[in-house]
DNA sequence: GTAAAAATAGACCGACTGGTCTATAGAGTA
DNA sequence: TACTCTATAGACCAGTCGGTCTATTTTTAC
């Protein structure tokens, strides 16, 4: 009677299908509108729930589903995140890739979808406990994944921490600039600077190497 | 009858005051929750406005004042810029002082206030013309500047273009992230990754000077 | 002074918000 | 079959949303 597919939810809890539809439906609407941005009717038409269903599966409304969307991407990200820097290749080559995916998908999407974690991210207040904590933990887990892909390619930790937070700024920042300009170019460019970065970092890491 | 403070606004239009207040309202309001998070009544109350002077100092309701809020924000962001890059100092240098004022502002404001433009970019749809326009236009100001000051610093147009939009980058998405998570960490590491990027440019500098 | 224009003020509106509640349908177990 | 528990269904609610409207006050122009 629990976790029959993936999710990792509540405590002993329903069943997937509907509950699912919900928390897809919550991430789609995330990445485009926010938070606030959403309605609820809006929402379960999408999802073609009743209004009941919401509550039956998350009694703690909105926000209790717009935490489960969030882990839900975490999830799914970290899954794509770990295809690409587990395989041995090199770092550069798998976020050519990732961000490559992600300037093909703006421009197939017309500029609507966006990153799910950083628009609630923003929107949110320090009294925002549940919603804060679950996209910091996803911000943390993409930040801990890049900096151990980095660490195994021989980069000091304190070095692998820092860049590994920058490739996530970098990958939002360039994602929120190309789709309010409507154009990849912003996004492109953050790519370029990233290589750069990784060059430099070969030829002058012998000196900094244990700074921090 | 016109022009009297600073403030671009509309057509040959009003006086300051409570015109400026209900911008400044609303920027603030921009930085905690977004657009669709701040309500109209809430805004007043903080601009100590009653509902008729916004339709009449913005006869585009909300909307409107979103793009004037994002406009000063631009403006005001722009000066704080160009002080910090036209006195000739090294790019880097003005981009720790820019990084440490947004460390310190975090902690002073318990993590509450952001970027105003981020959080109305993430929100904003491709119906939101006006918005996108001024919003993008902003990022664009930055860009431009940035870059301007790396060419002045020698660096050939297409690297700092890219390293323009990774700067940008870097600084919403530490920002972000730093917010989420109530704490000053990541922005400081971004910061730290980006020194690493600009002296690697200065090793790298001589074999990819006409690359891009 | 007086008329026109700009600005302030807030009552009011329909639409929609997130959320609650009761009724019913379905699945599982005797 | 009958009883239980989960899930679906949607009517309903108070509160708030952004926005309109009509007054009144203040400023400017003559």
């Amino acid at each position: 009677m629990n976790a029959p597919t993936a999710s990792s939810g509540e405590p002993p809890d329903k069943r997937p299908d509907t509950r699912a539809r919900l928390i897809a439906a919550m991430s789609h609407a995330l990445q485009r509108r926010g938070y606030h941005g959403v309605g609820l009717n809006e929402l379960l038409a999408e999802a073609e729930a009743p209004k009941g269903v919401l509550y039956h599966h998350f009694p703690g409304g909105k926000t209790a589903l717009t935490v489960a969307a969030i882990e839900a991407s975490v999830q799914r990200m970290c899954t794509r995140l770990d295809a690409l820097l587990a395989t041995g290749v090199p770092l550069e080559h798998g976020l050519r890739t990732w961000l490559a995916g992600a300037e093909q998908r703006l421009e197939k999407t017309g500029f609507v979808n966006g990153c799910p974690l950083a628009t609630v991210a923003l929107e949110s207040t320090p009294n925002d406990v549940e919603i804060r904590a679950a996209v910091a933990a996803g911000f943390g887990e993409f930040r801990l994944r890049i900096a151990a892909a980095l660490v195994r390619q021989n980069r000091p930790q304190g070095q692998a921490d820092a860049v590994a937070a920058l490739i996530v700024s970098a990958y939002e920042g360039g994602l929120m600039q190309a789709r309010v300009s409507q154009s990849v170019e912003p996004m492109h460019q953050v790519g370029l600077a990233l290589e750069w970065l990784f060059a430099g970092l070969n030829v002058s890491s012998r000196e900094h190497a244990d700074a921090q």
